[in-house]
DNA sequence: ATGAAAGCGCTAACAG
DNA sequence: CTGTTAGCGCTTTCAT
């Protein structure tokens, strides 16, 4: 195992100091012009590479900022984690990212270890049981600045960026409503977790709205992956009675949806509609694809990012600004059953 | 800002040294029992928080590994890089994941800087355009042992972990052929890439098994995403003379195919067929829904980084063995048309 | 223009 | 059982 080449190796080769070899490298005006090439020279005939770890540990700032995901086959997210890692490095930092799976330990233990490698930042999106905030206690006394994006924890003092949920959803079913749709059903989250509960509240803000009861018979919580929505799909149905239309949480769950419709002969979008939040990049590809809502996952990571950025390198400026990123329709071939003059697009 | 608490911070406290501290901390037999709650209790206390990069700069080994992929964007590396991150966490080991672009000089600079930062080892998933290999000798120079999987270069020196592109692609197409299909498109990738040239020489072996012809009018070659899917299914609309199916290089490419027969009038699978090698998650929701060859992408993960860690943990072993993961035909709604006795599945 | 000294936080080796 | 010394590779400060 040959020994990377260190600074006072090439000072032994030259026969001066390594101090003047550091200074050489970083281009500092106080060393000879000379000695400045010939240090240069020598680190590339030596194949030098600074050891980062060393100079991390010398300066405060690691220019490091880790990142920590539930998990990363997930549309939104993916494309989120893509803008981060695009933005940051263009800004010349560095991403550490880890995976919580799920896991509320694992996110707090992957979180611990960040702070132990001293990053500069911190960007979580939590778990879906994420329900103890001790972890964030302690981060907020390390006093490393955190962003939550997409699946957030408000009030904690940290800023939040996520898409606007509530309004967006509100939305969405307004649109349904004024499709013609009036029994909407809700297949929804987990209502301790941020997207849970604000697009659940941003179906009952349509439904008061326009002035439509509120049947609980007709919402069912659950998870945000696609054998959630399949299992809600069959509590739905077993409840007899099917909606009209069913807004769904996320764009897994609608395709647990179609899936449970498929194999248990409903026709979507005959004998029942279907919207939800969020989209895919294959939703133009799928049988019915599905109209929904779609949140600007590459903004939000970006957006995120740089009030990270903001926070570390101008710590006095005014403190955490939550941030809401609206959302736009996507209209495809759910939710067009009803033609209602004016409204069609 | 606090400053974080250090060892000597806690000796201090206790008057004891930092060194007693830190063996303490870690467990050590040499020290006495009372010492040690007093110090684990004070660590507690003080929100003690060891500094990894201190740790990393003192041992030998950082316990961490450089992940080097084109993007993550891609149902395949996203699948790869979860196994990837899972397995790590399991053996302790921390990813540090850096994503090039597709860009060959990013590439570089990123496995640059992963060297700098001492990983134990590399991971890397090469771009669409690397030709270059000169850092991958500075890799070999440095000595840090360097796994290639999915899009790999071979005769380097690395191990390379991939599936089983060329047999894979002959199964798909001897399949087809069996199927009763005799006119056979491809739509392939950039022959300087692995995957690219091995998937485009099982097309051919299939050919030649079952002496049919090699028609290259029927082969366009291009790059690896949906926009090039699109681009050569044109190309070869435009030649006239359709395949009566094409095989298409990655999952990607087909759904372009697929988008671009919508817009234009060909039925698939009516006016032309399709396959792929590689799918989707989604793709039992696609319509068609298409018939293709999956590689494990889990398991090519799993694979490399124990391959890795193998070569990291006893570097004395057997040098490099290239591995090629086997792949499994999925069935679908394309590639159905003819039905022949017998083969029918 | 150059370098000696000190220190970042931690650990290994050796003494006591 | 506990502590001293030395050093990982680098940078900052302060002499020269």
């Amino acid at each position: 195992m040959s020994k990377p080449v260190t600074l006072q190796d090439m000072a032994n080769h030259l026969g001066i100091s390594k101090v003047s070899v550091s200074k050489a490298l970083r281009g500092k005006s106080d060393i000879g012009k000379a000695t400045t090439e010939r240090v240069l020279a020598l680190a590339i005939e030596l194949g030098y590479r600074p050891n980062l770890l060393a100079q991390k540990l010398t300066s405060k700032h690691t220019r490091t900022i880790g990142l920590v995901v539930p998990k990363i086959a997930h549309h939104f997210l993916t494309q989120a984690i893509d803008a981060i890692y695009l933005s940051a490095n263009e800004k010349n930092y560095e991403i550490v990212m880890m995976v919580s799976e799920e896991n509320a330990e694992l996110e707090s233990k992957h979180i611990e270890t960040l702070l132990s490698m001293r990053v500069d930042g911190l960007l979580v999106s939590v778990t879906e049981k994420t329900s103890n905030s001790d972890i964030y206690t302690k981060v907020k006394k390390s006093n490393t600045p955190l962003v939550f994006f997409d699946r957030v924890i408000e009030n904690l003092g940290f800023t939040c960026i996520s898409s606007a949920d509530r309004s967006g959803s509100a939305a969405l079913v307004k649109y349904a409503i004024q499709r013609g749709y009036q029994k909407i059903g809700h297949l929804g989250g987990y209502q301790n977790v941020s997207i849970g509960l604000h697009r659940y509240e941003g179906y009952l803000d349509a439904l008061q709205e326009h002035s439509l009861p509120n049947d609980p018979n007709q919402v069912v919580f659950g998870g945000f992956s696609r054998a959630d929505g399949y299992a809600g799909m069959k509590k739905i149905h077993q409840l007899g009675n099917l909606p009209e239309i069913l807004f769904a949480v996320t764009y897994p769950v609608a395709l647990g949806v179609l899936k449970y419709a498929r194999e248990n002969g409903i026709h979507i979008p005959n004998d029942m509609d279907l919207i939800c939040f969020g989209s895919s990049e294959y939703n133009s590809f799928i049988s019915p694809s599905i109209t929904g809502v779609t949140p600007p996952a590459s903004e939000i990571g970006r957006l995120a990012l740089d009030s990270l950025l903001q926070q570390i390198e101008s710590p006095d400026t005014i403190a955490a600004q939550n941030m809401t990123v609206a959302v736009e329709i996507n209209y495809a071939e759910t939710c067009s059953k009803h033609y209602v003059k004016g409204v069609n697009h």
